[in-house]
DNA sequence: GAGTGGTCTAGACCACGGT
DNA sequence: CCGTGGTCTAGACCACTCT
């Protein structure tokens, strides 16, 4: 039969509370104002519970809202910009990256990350932990892993853990000379610790920034960087020589 | 007191479904294969649909598994990698990238968009739709923002839409100089168009890429790139010389 | 039409943050 | 302690795909 079906997508309930809260917020909301709570929400739009969360979930996602447990829903600042250039393609650790060390182990690595490192399954790395701050704000985790080989000088040490074993690593790593990087960008979800860390619940939305360092033929190390994806926008300064502060 | 709590934290239940259906998902299921349905998972653990629900939701996010109305969910295969650079820092449309041009208007552009172009609100630029397939399947959808300035030439063939006129506009940008690109990636929803063209619901996630083209000082042109997130692991050939082949 | 995942409801209880 | 968001339940109906 002929007739024309214009229009006829049902638009779920929780997308058009969305685009509606959505509207809300440029036009009455402030930066950092509190929303009503979710029951009264829902009353409010006749709606369940579960459909208005529905609507807020997208919107966290988004990074429009903010929230707390046992505090409330309010409206997000714009994400910040966090730059993945910090240190010029130089090693982690280089002197001036926006990284904090807190602490070291040697343990075995992840079968993907053994793998991409090439070496043997089973055999223990070095575990750099990092944390990365902006705006007085935990913004990712880093686990940065280093096989024994890449820091010879380290061996005279003896083993150890904790901040400073970390930031030995590093110094030995830096001595290396690095033959370049490559990286990628997926999303995940946060692992419990990484979650503690980043003042998140487990599970939460994070971009995952993998990065293989290059030298002398082959994987010197390769770190896993955890950002919070509701409050972060990866920036890469890819400029070609023309200033960032141009216009 | 000094009652110490060890492990007081109770695990919620889809965050152990989830550890449990991921082991599960390793041992004993081969990519492409299909699971029972959610009604007949959630009885076997013992817990409502809602609750096996929001593990499938985490599994699918993390680019485990494939849910398709109508058909079941199915372990999905890895994540491809898609290169963002693959015309070397070129401008898009330059031979031999991996886009299609679909269609093309004349609009106005998004506030922030605007902004980043520096033009006046309320402007009509050109908008180039583009699409871009890997391994026969839509990865990413885009809108390429050209302000009439970048494209003088254009002028004198009249207005048009459709992708002819998308490639026309594309031939004149590529007259330009590129003076360079600024990039950012962040987390975003799918709008109901572009989820049409990825094969996704409305709200699916998405990685959001953001590129500024710069020329003569200013910004020429400002593209918006949403990519799968379930499917896509972005990459960025950052070798400095070393070949991505060896090893 | 049968079977799948997607949406929605109206409740309940829990964990957490502040008072 | 109260109020918040987070988890969970047991249902119902809808939209879609495939046969």
């Amino acid at each position: 039969m002929g007739t024309t079906r214009l229009e006829t997508a049902p638009e779920p309930k929780y997308w058009h509370l969305k685009t509606v809260l959505s509207e809300a917020l440029e036009s009455d909301f402030a930066v950092g104002e509190v929303l009503p709570n979710e029951r009264e929400l829902a009353a409010r739009f006749g709606v369940a519970r579960a459909t208005l969360r529905q609507a807020l979930e997208q919107l966290e996602l988004e990074g429009r809202l903010h929230r707390r447990r046992g505090v409330g829903t309010t409206v997000a600042p714009p994400r910040v910009g966090v730059d993945l250039d910090p240190a010029q393609h130089g090693w982690p650790g280089a002197s001036g990256d926006a990284w904090q060390t807190e602490d070291c182990e040697e343990a075995v690595p992840p079968a993907a990350v053994a793998r991409t490192l090439g070496a043997e399954a089973g055999r223990t790395v070095h575990i750099v932990h990092r944390v990365r701050t902006a705006h007085g704000q935990a913004v990712a985790t880093e686990l940065l892993y280093v096989p024994d080989a890449s820091v010879p000088g380290l061996s005279g040490i003896g083993a150890g853990a904790g901040a400073a074993r970390g930031r030995a690593v590093l110094r030995e790593l830096n001595r290396l000379e690095l033959g370049g990087q490559e990286r990628a960008v997926e999303l995940g979800s946060a692992r419990a610790e990484d979650a503690r860390r980043l003042d998140r619940l487990p599970g939460a939305p994070v971009l995952v920034v993998t990065t293989r360092y290059l030298a002398g033929g082959g994987t010197a190390a390769v770190a896993v960087a955890t950002y919070r994806a509701d409050t972060c926008r990866l920036t890469f300064g890819d400029t070609g020589g023309v200033s960032l502060l141009a216009s």
